[in-house]
Formats: C-alpha cells, structure tokens, sequence
RNA sequence: GUGUUCGUAGCUCAGCUGGAUAGAGCAACGGCCUUCUAAGCCGUGGGUCGGGGGUUCGAAUCCCUUCGAGCACACCA
C-alpha cells in the first residue's frame, strides 16, 4: 500500500499544476498544529517567491481545487499561506480496512530492490563475561536488523568474536601452570585430544582476569603468554585444541546469555576466522602499491582532500610484522564479500571507534576490498551511563555483568507484579522477565543510538509513561477484549471497519495509518527509536480511545465488530513492532 | 592543541532536510475505578531552546562567533 502522505501528496500536488505551479510545491507533511488540522502543505509560501504575488492568492486557489477532492473532509486555506487538510472519513477507513486485510504486511511494502545487509554486533571477548558494554549493541544491532528483515532484505547478523590475541595465550598460559599434565602441553603428543574440556565456564571466566592480573605484575609471566600467543598463532596443535575448547564453552555460555536478551546472530563468527585471509590481503596491498612502510609499520594512507583535519594513516602491520585489530577488520571485510557479497555492511559499535572505522572503511574502499558500490555504515552507540550520568558501574565500582543485571531487574519486577495482583509464582516470574525485557530494550532503543543515555534501574523499573511496559500494558488490554469478545460474541460475515464514530476514533485510525511510513524511515535512517516514538504515539490514540468508547457495551453488532477489527489491526501493529524491536507482549500482566 | 558530538522544563529525553502557540515522560498539584486490566485516562503549573550575531517573509532547526561539557587523535581493542 502507498503511504497515506503520498497518497495526500499526489492530489495537492496535481492542484498544484492544475494551477499552472510547480509540482514541486505540492508536498504535504503532517500538521504540527493538531488543532486546526491533520495534514498540511506550506508549498504557497515557497512558491509565492517564484510566482511573485502573495502566498494567500496561491493557497486559496489549491484549496478551491482541492474542495471537492473526496479525499478530504475540509480544506482550507488560512493565513499567510497554509494549506490545511482533513482526511474524510471513509476514506480513511477503507485506507485502514485495507491495512487491516493485509494481515501479514498491515500495509507497509517490502523494499522492491532487497539488498544483502551484513551487521557486525554484539562483540563479546570470548572467556570473558558480558557485561552492560555488551548490551547496547546487543539491543540495537537487532533492532536494526529486525527492522532489515521485515522490509524485506537479507540481514545476516554476525557476533564478531574477540577470539584472537593475547587474552588467548594468557588462558592458555594461566591453565599450563595449573595443569602442566594436560597433553596440551605435550609437544610430542601426536594423538586426538579429548573430546571434554578441561575447565568449566566458570572456571574460564575466573582464569583470564587472573592471568591477566599476574601478567601485569610479572614480566615473566607476560612473556611467557606472549610466547603462547604466537606459538597458536603459528599453528601449535595443542594450543589450537585448547583454543578449540575455549571457544565452545564460552560460545555456549554467550548463546544462552544472549537468548535470555532475545539477541540471535546467523553467524558466530570470530577475529580468528578472519586470520587466514591476513597473507594474501597484505601482500596484494603491497603489490598494489598502497601499503608503505612508515616509521617501521605498514600502513595505507587514508587522507582525503576534503578533510578537515589529520587523518593517521591506516596501519596494516605493527612494526614488528604482528597483525593487529585492523588487520583482523580488514580481513573480515575480505571474507565477508568472499563469502556473502554483500551491499552494505553495518557496524553497531561504540562511538568512540568512530575514526578508528573512518580508516579501516577508507582503506578497505582504496584497496579494493569492496566494491565502490558497497556501503559501509558505522553505527555508534554512546555511552550507557549510571544515574549519577557516569559509566554505569557496580556499586563497588567494577563493571557489571549483565547477567546480574538484567536478573536484578526481573526481581524487581516480579516484586511489582506480586503486589499488584495475586499471581502463580511460575506465571509471575515468566512475565516478569517479559515485561523486564520490554523495560530494557524500550528504555535503551526510545533513545537516539548515538547518544549517551543514563540507564536509571529505579526509572526503568517503575513502568510509568513511556515505556515498554506502557506499551506491554496496551496491547494487555486490547489482547483482553478481544478474547472476551471472542468468546461472547461471533463476528458477522461482512463486518468491517466503518468511519470512525468519534474523534478518538478517528486520530486512533489516523495514527495506524502512519505504520508503513515509520516502518520505512526506521530503516532508512536505522533508527530504532522512531519506532519507539511511533508506537508511543499510537499506544496514546488507543487508549484515549479506550477511555471513550465501551466497545463491549456497544449495541449495534456492526459497529461493534468495526471497533473489534480496529483493535485487532491496533494490536497487529504494536506487535509488530514490538517484535522489529525485539521483545514480546505477555497474555496479562 | 586539532577534530568531533552535544547543550531544549527541576530530572530524563523527543522535535533539528526552516513554517503557525517548542512537545512527551518523571517529579508537584487537582479530578476519574459498582462499568472491556487505574502499569490507565483527563486537567493545572513549569521554557530568554547555553550566550551573541547573521541569512530568511519566518530559525530550537541553516551559517558565523563565543562559553560550557563529553569523546577521539598510528604500533590497545
């Protein structure tokens, strides 16, 4: 279906011509004054300039055209030169009958040219815990790539493991010394290396910040993980066995961490995969001529005449012939096109990486990484703060886990639940680690990505207002009647949604009417919170409305399967929503 | 120092490809549950959109300048 702002536009716009005008003029954007109209289009204001005579004479003259339009209810022309508009009122309940027989798309296209998208999220260190770094691009990349699959593109979700470098040889260094027997260790063992590993999850996450404590206490130490390092990283067998099994346990232990969360990835890709691919992108730089050595390093240069400031150069190798974080990036770029061949790759990493990706994007471009039609996007996030509007910290001041996190607010949650209804013990807790979720994801995704933004558990946990339980709680509701609907009454054959009865109604219509046209600009501008802003929006129509009109008292069967059909398509979209969003509604709450 | 992002109500944030009276939520105050879930609805108060200039018929929005804050500036990731 068009968007009703296109379909509004094509009308006024022909008025336009029809009166000898640009066509240019004839856009029509929402009405920022709700009181006086619903649509409106300033285009005689711009265009008086041009016509040379005053922005009135042109208004009035589109409204004359426009005043039989059965499109709209009213239209006028007002002041200096406004054009404003009112929908009729069947006219607009087709436009949302039509949504509401849509009952996989709600009227919102897929993208004619799907592309193959490619988002890099999540980045958790393998052997480490998450913690609340970890879950802004979590929740974002997600979002972002939800919203990617429902327009109707190829979104594949890549964790992007930190698996490589030294963090690796410390485990491996910090395990030898606990336990020199392991054949690991052997390097004249040549047989299969078992199949169970030697430590627990927990164990691991207890290792690595050991190792990493002694290591920066004890250069001995440190040296002897250095070695490790390199020797897995040229192919020691024991130690790639090792790293084997690290990575299982750890990847299992972040899949269920990120199940609790509703984050999934297509691949579990990590730093390490890409390392095959270092040789021959190196030596091709080289031999194109783009890679130079600079004070002992190589690197590419990535300045470009429009800059305004210094750009560093991209460095490919350390002076000591080491790879390094982009050289792993880059590499990952060289598979990724190898083996997906995307259209765009997105980045839904920390803001502060932003120069950092400047280079690695330029130098990927220059060297014929990708293709000049390939799009690459740095999505920065900023930083989730603590009340106090300073990195979120424990209250001893170490870095949280989110698991602990995120079972803290359940808790709270379920405290809220307990006192306001009697519930089921088991029913509670499941709704609450819903509703939890839904707190979570709306509190971080209604704000703009790139923003730092204060992540208040008190705020997050009180549910008042806008937020994801406000939202949970509408489509609650509207889930409620329908089932007491459902088993009362039976739907008449040829019921359909009718001009809206009041002016609740008709905003509530309204504002469904909006879907598709928010859908598309979350995409296109990948930006999750204009969702958020969006169903806010529609939540406040339908609870207006809610308030105003008894729809299971309603006498005239008709109408009242018109409100029934009307709530359906309310909560199809909410939860369609909700879903590109990446949480979900209880059944009550 | 250079660059960059930002500064909107007491607090947390929208609005920023220029439009009519700058919007929400929280907090404060006042109404609404014998009626589809009150996690809701309705209402009141609260603003020199950091300051100053400019462009324009018209600026929170664009440009310049200034003050203030965050962040980044090649061998970490």
């Amino acid at each position: 279906m068009k968007k009703m702002l296109d379909l509004i536009s094509a009308e006024v716009t022909k008025a336009f011509e029809d009166n000898g005008y640009d066509a240019k003029y004839g856009k029509v954007t929402l009405s920022n004054r709700p009181d006086l109209c619903e649509y409106q289009c300033n285009g005689a204001m711009a265009a008086a300039k041009e016509y040379k005579c005053a922005p009135f004479m042109i208004s009035d003259k589109i409204a004359e055209s426009l005043k039989e339009n059965p499109m709209f209810s009213s239209v006028e022309s007002v002041k200096p030169g406004f054009l404003n508009m009112k929908l009729n009122e069947s006219y607009l309940a087709d436009y949302i009958g039509n949504m509401e027989a849509d009952k996989e798309r709600l009227g919102c296209e897929k993208a004619k040219n799907p592309k193959t998208i490619m988002i890099d999220y999540g980045g958790p260190n393998v052997a480490k815990p998450l913690h609340v770094g970890h879950l802004r691009s979590a929740i974002i990349g997600e979002s972002v790539k939800r919203i990617g699959k429902f327009m109707g593109h190829r979104m594949i979700g890549d964790v992007h493991l930190g698996d490589w470098g030294l963090q690796m040889g410390l485990i491996i260094t910090e395990l030898r010394e606990r336990k020199p027997e392991l054949v690991y260790f052997d390097e004249n063992y040549d047989g299969e290396y078992p199949k169970e590993p030697p430590f627990t999850i927990s164990e691991l996450e207890e290792i690595y910040p050991t190792a990493s404590g002694k290591s920066k206490q004890d250069a001995a130490y440190k040296e002897a993980a250095m070695q490790a390092t390199y020797e897995l990283q040229h192919g020691r067998r024991g130690y790639n066995a090792l790293l084997k099994h690290i990575l299982d346990v750890s990847v299992n232990d972040l899949k269920r961490n990120y199940k609790n969360l509703n984050v999934s990835f297509d691949l579990w890709k990590g730093e390490s995969d890409a390392q095959l691919y270092i040789p021959d992108m190196v030596q091709k730089m080289k031999d194109d001529g783009y890679a130079y050595i600079s004070e002992g390093a190589l690197v590419v240069d990535v300045k470009e005449d429009t800059d305004t400031k210094e750009i560093p150069p991209c460095m490919i190798l350390k002076s000591d012939g080491a790879s390094l974080y982009n050289t792993t990036d880059l590499a990952t770029i060289v598979w990724r096109m190898k083996d997906y061949n995307p259209d765009e790759l997105i980045y839904v990493v920390d803001k502060r990486q932003e120069l950092y990706f400047t280079q690695v994007f330029r130098c990927a471009r220059k060297t014929g990484l990708v293709k000049p039609e390939t799009k690459l996007k740095f999505l920065g996030f900023g930083t989730m703060n603590g009340k106090d509007g300073k990195p979120f910290k424990t209250r001893e001041g170490g870095v949280m886990r989110l698991e602990y996190l995120v079972s803290s607010i359940n808790e709270e949650m379920y405290k809220k639940i307990a006192e306001n209804h009697t519930v089921d013990e088991a029913e509670g807790k499941e709704t609450a680690k819903v509703v939890a979720l839904a707190a979570i994801k709306y509190g971080d995704l209604s704000n703009q990505a790139s923003k730092d933004y204060v992540f208040d558990i008190e705020r997050f946990t009180s549910f008042e207002g806008n937020t994801g339980p406000y939202i949970l709680y509408t489509i609650v509701r509207i889930k409620s009647i329908l089932k007491k609907y459902q088993a009362e009454k039976t739907m008449p054959e040829d019921a359909k949604i009718l001009p809206a009865h009041s002016e609740s109604e008709k905003a509530l219509m309204l504002e469904l009417s909006k879907f598709n046209a928010a859908m598309e600009t979350a995409f296109e501008e990948t930006a999750p919170h204009k969702i958020c802003a969006y169903i806010y929006d529609l939540a406040n129509a339908f609870n207006h409305f809610y308030h105003e009109t008894k729809i299971m008292a309603e006498e005239d069967a008709m109408v009242q399967a018109g409100y029934i059909k009307l709530l359906e398509l309310t909560r199809s979209v909410l939860e369609t929503c909700i879903d590109v969003l990446g949480f979900e509604a209880p059944e009550r709450m």
